[in-house]
Formats: C-alpha cells, sequence, structure tokens
RNA sequence: GGCGUCGUACCCAAGUGGUAAGGGAGCAGUCUGCAAAACUGUCAUGCACCAGUUCGAAUCUGGUCGACGCCUCCA
C-alpha cells in the first residue's frame, strides 16, 4: 500500500517515498519541558506516534526520534522565578511528559536525545555555518544570514522583505539583515552556558533541532514533524542552518524529504494559550478521562483540521471506545489471531495511508465491529475480532483488557466486590419471584454505590461506572 | 501590512468534478418485568452567500460575508 502523506514544503499531498526504503528515519520537535504538558502538547505526539505505527507497518526498518529541549530561556526564566535549579525543573518535567505521553498509548522515540548533550555537535554545526560564509559573529553573538540563503522563507511561504512591515520585534542592534536570526548567544555569570568559540553561551532556540536531528538520523532524513505553529520560525530555521552547514543553498530536501505538521487545538473556537488562560494540561483530563479517550478526541478529526476540543468531543469519543469494548468483551471467549496486523483490511489502510485519514479509518473500525456483533459463525467472529484488534493497534486503541475498560467485576474477593455481588444475587431472586418493585429498589440502591448492572440471557453482569 | 486556513444536519466529522461516509444525540421499532446494552429503520434535493466555468460543482474560478491562525514564547 502507498502511503501519501501531505508536504508543507511542496504543499500538495505526496506519494511517500523514502530516501532509503530499508529505513526509514523520522524526527519530530518534542517539548521544551519548563512545565506539564497541556493536551496541546499531545496532538504532535499522536499524530507522530500514529504515523510511525503506520510506517513500522509498511516498511522493514522504522528509526523515530524526539527530543527534549532540556536549555532554553523560558526554562531559565521558570529557574529565576521559582528558585528551583535548571537540573530539577527539566527531569521532573521530563519526566511527567513522557509519564503523561504513556497514558495516551504514545509509544517511546526510538530516540530521546537531550539538548544539552549535544552542545558540541551544535558548535560544530555553527562552525560550518561560518566557514560557508552563512552565519557571522557580531557583538558576542552568531546570526545566520538570511540573505545568503536563497531558498530561505520556501517551507513557509513567506518573502522576508514583506514582513518586515508589518512586524511587531524592534530589530536587534547587532543583526544585519532583521530576519537573522540567532545561532549562538552569550550568557552572563548566573546564566547556564558552554564555553565556545565566541565565549561563554548558549545556543539559539532553533539550534538544537538541526544538531540533535543530524546526529542521530543522519541527513536527508525522510520525514520531520511538528506543530502548524512550528513551520515559522522555528522549521525554516532549522532548514537554513542545516542547508547552511553543508552549504547547499537551493534544495531545502538536503535536510528533510517531507515535513508534515498538524494543526492545533481550540478551546471554544480560541487557540490555547498561556495568554488566554484556557489551557488543558494533560495531567487534569486524566483525572476525568482515560489516556485513550483523550487519544481518539486528538484522533477524531484530521491531522490538518483545528480540532475544538469540547466536552462533548471528548464525551463521544467515551461512548465509542466503550461501544467496541462492549463488542470485544461480548467476544471474549473468540481468540484472535496473534498474527494480527497481517489482517488489516484494505479499506482502512487505504483510509490510513491517504495522509493518515483516521476520521475515514474511524468509519471502517465501525463497520468491522458492526459484523463482529453481527456474524454467527466463530470463524467469521475470530476474522473480524482480529481486524478490529489490527485497526486498533495501529490507531493505538483498543489493546486494553474489555473486561477491565468496562470496569467488569472479576470476581475479586475484596470486600467491596462480595458486597455487590450478594445485592445482585438478592436482586437476581427478586426478579424469579416477580418481585419488581425490590429488585428495582436493589438497583438504585447499587447505582448509588457506582454500580451499574445489566441484564442478559448468560445472567447478570455489573460494573463500576463514574458518578 | 504580508502569508495562510476554515465555513458540510441538533453536535462531532469525512468527502476536493459524477450526484452528500461514519459517529453521537433525537425519533420509531425488535428484545426485555422494567432498565441498560444490542440490533433494525429514520434523520441535509442540499454543503456560508452570490455569480461564473462545465453535460454535471460541496468539490474548479471570481467576488461577498463570517470565524481563525502565523509573522512575538508557543505543539
Amino acid at each position: 500500500m502507498q502511503l501519501k502523506i501531505y508536504n508543507t514544503l511542496t504543499k500538495i499531498k505526496e506519494d511517500f517515498v523514502p530516501v532509503d526504503s530499508n529505513h526509514v528515519r523520522m524526527y519530530t520537535c518534542g517539548p521544551t519541558v519548563y512545565n506539564y504538558a497541556h493536551i496541546g502538547n499531545a496532538r504532535p505526539a499522536v499524530v507522530s506516534d500514529l504515523l510511525v505505527r503506520v510506517l513500522r507497518f509498511l516498511y522493514p526498518k522504522v528509526t523515530y526520534v524526539s527530543n527534549i529541549t532540556d536549555i532554553d530561556d523560558k526554562i531559565i526564566k521558570a529557574s529565576d522565578e521559582t528558585g528551583v535549579e535548571i537540573g530539577v525543573i527539566t527531569a521532573k518535567y521530563e519526566k511527567i511528559y513522557n509519564e503523561d505521553m504513556q497514558s495516551l498509548n504514545v509509544l517511546k522515540p526510538d530516540k530521546q536525545p537531550h539538548a544539552t548533550e549535544h552542545i558540541d555537535d551544535m558548535i560544530a554545526l555553527i562552525k560550518k555555518n561560518i566557514i560557508n560564509n552563512k552565519a557571522y559573529e557580531s557583538e558576542g553573538h552568531v546570526l545566520f544570514d538570511v540573505s545568503s540563503y536563497p531558498s530561505y522563507g520556501k517551507l513557509s511561504k513567506r518573502d522576508a522583505d514583506d514582513q518586515i512591515a508589518g512586524s511587531r520585534v524592534a530589530v536587534a542592534s547587532y543583526k544585519k539583515n532583521p530576519g537573522d536570526f540567532i545561532l549562538w548567544k552569550p550568557s552572563s555569570e548566573n546564566q547556564p552556558g558552554w564555553d565556545s568559540p565566541w565565549g561563554f553561551g548558549r545556543p539559539g532556540w532553533h539550534l538544537e533541532c538541526s544538531a540533535m536531528s543530524e546526529n542521530c538520523l543522519g541527513i536527508p532524513f525522510d520525514i520531520h514533524g511538528g506543530g502548524m505553529d512550528l513551520v515559522f520560525p522555528h522549521h525554516e530555521n532549522e532548514i537554513a542552518q542545516s542547508c547552511g552547514s553543508c552549504n547547499e543553498g537551493h534544495n531545502p530536501q538536503a535536510y528533510v524529504k517531507y515535513w508534515i505538521h498538524n494543526a492545533l487545538l481550540n478551546m471554544d473556537g480560541e487557540k490555547m494559550s498561556k495568554s488566554l488562560g484556557n489551557i488543558l494540561y494533560i495531567r487534569d483530563l486524566l483525572k476525568e478521562y482515560p489516556g485513550e479517550v483523550l487519544r481518539l478526541a486528538l484522533l477524531s478529526a484530521h491531522y490538518r483540521q483545528p480540532l475544538n476540543l469540547t466536552k462533548d468531543v471528548l464525551a463521544q469519543s467515551q461512548a465509542t471506545l466503550n461501544r467496541f469494548y462492549r463488542n470485544l468483551n461480548k467476544n471474549e471467549s473468540i481468540d484472535s489471531c496473534s498474527d494480527f496486523l497481517e489482517y488489516l483490511p484494505n479499506g482502512f489502510l487505504e483510509s490510513i495511508c491517504d495522509d493518515l485519514n483516521t476520521s475515514k479509518a474511524l468509519a471502517s473500525l465501525n463497520e468491522i465491529s458492526k459484523k463482529l456483533s453481527s456474524s454467527s459463525s466463530s470463524e467469521d467472529k475470530k476474522k473480524f475480532k482480529t481486524q478490529l484488534l489490527a485497526c486498533g493497534y495501529i490507531l493505538g486503541i483498543l489493546q486494553e483488557e474489555p473486561r477491565q475498560w468496562l470496569g467488569i467485576s472479576n470476581g475479586s474477593d475484596s470486600a467491596d466486590s462480595k458486597t455487590v455481588e450478594q445485592l445482585v444475587l438478592n436482586r437476581d431472586t427478586a426478579r424469579k419471584n416477580k418481585d419488581f418493585e425490590k429488585a428495582d429498589q436493589i438497583r438504585n440502591v447499587l447505582l448509588d454505590m457506582g454500580i451499574e448492572i445489566e441484564d442478559s440471557p448468560t445472567g447478570t453482569v455489573w460494573r463500576k461506572i463514574k458518578k
């Protein structure tokens, strides 16, 4: 199956043709670790994770790299404000980020490099840019000279000159051109820094991704991902400095072949941002919803469409997953095939290979789920259950034990369970005696305890529900 | 000022030239003591509006209106 992805660089949906079809290489910008991860941070991670799962299905070897940025002015600021050491802050929030991603079923990247471990690579990258006349030193800073790179602006479709008129930034005195950006800047005594040919200082904020992606993957590599807001200036600058380091003036694909960018998350139609104070942290959402619900909500719209994250959307995702899990639970006794990925149905694959059309893929899941519940032969049931689990795996959902997801008792012998079991038995007795008033009364008691019951031909099952 | 995205039913959301996927909610029904679940049926002669191109337009072109993003830290 041919994977197609929309390439921000060319502005069209393209057939994905890897540089080396025996080894696909991908990089996605990871977090700057100075605060809790919010749900917006999760979108690129989830989308990249989905793409990686698809690539792993299609190609023999995939290396996926996503970084941790642990040196940055935002972190310095957070440290100044709280008095907490930088290393303590970054270690804390990196751990939290990874835990949160795990709860969203995001598989860990093959490599998760830290910016502070690649300062040497960054210095080497700057040196190459200076040698190639792409960068210059000025007042202790090293800047990239955008006028030296003819393809500057190709990714974001921007012309530097056109932007100056409306620019809201004062041009620093040490810049030759207003669009020049910092590769290295001086640090004061009490700021973090490293010795370099240009004095004690620290890297500019685009450099780490160029250095780490090249170090971990080599260039050119196949896919670079991130949020739409990174297209300019972050990714534009990455291309400039990486191409500058190998003295490639015209072809941005000397660095990366395909650029993919996810649209941003909205809250009530407005972007999620600190200044608007409408940030939803993953930590907080996880108190109310399983991570899988958050993941499905993020995948319910196409990744290049803005997504308005509302209670409604989350409730719908919850309902969808409940329905699938109930269906799986009903067919618990049916074994699925262990090599389940071999059973991915074509319709699903086509949708997902069409620039990750998750909405359409979800329609396939519904179809399969329907077939599973309506088929009568165990052979068919096995086939459709396997398909459902296989599609679920690619999407990163449906891998939990259905009974556990639904909160159905396993006959565990906790005191609580015993009470419930006894009440259920009492109700069944009442029902047999046609004492429906008593039966309903017991049901209400159970409901107050947060227990929902379902009568079925094979007996009554109960499960814990959220109050 | 420059660049760009979007507007599809009550809600979410695919579809980008061949006559509107899917899900949720609602309604009707089957089943059930009831409930829940499941299943079946129903739910946009129309895709912001206007004009044009075409045998044919949600889809292409031009315009209008509306919402939003980037150019400044951001995923």
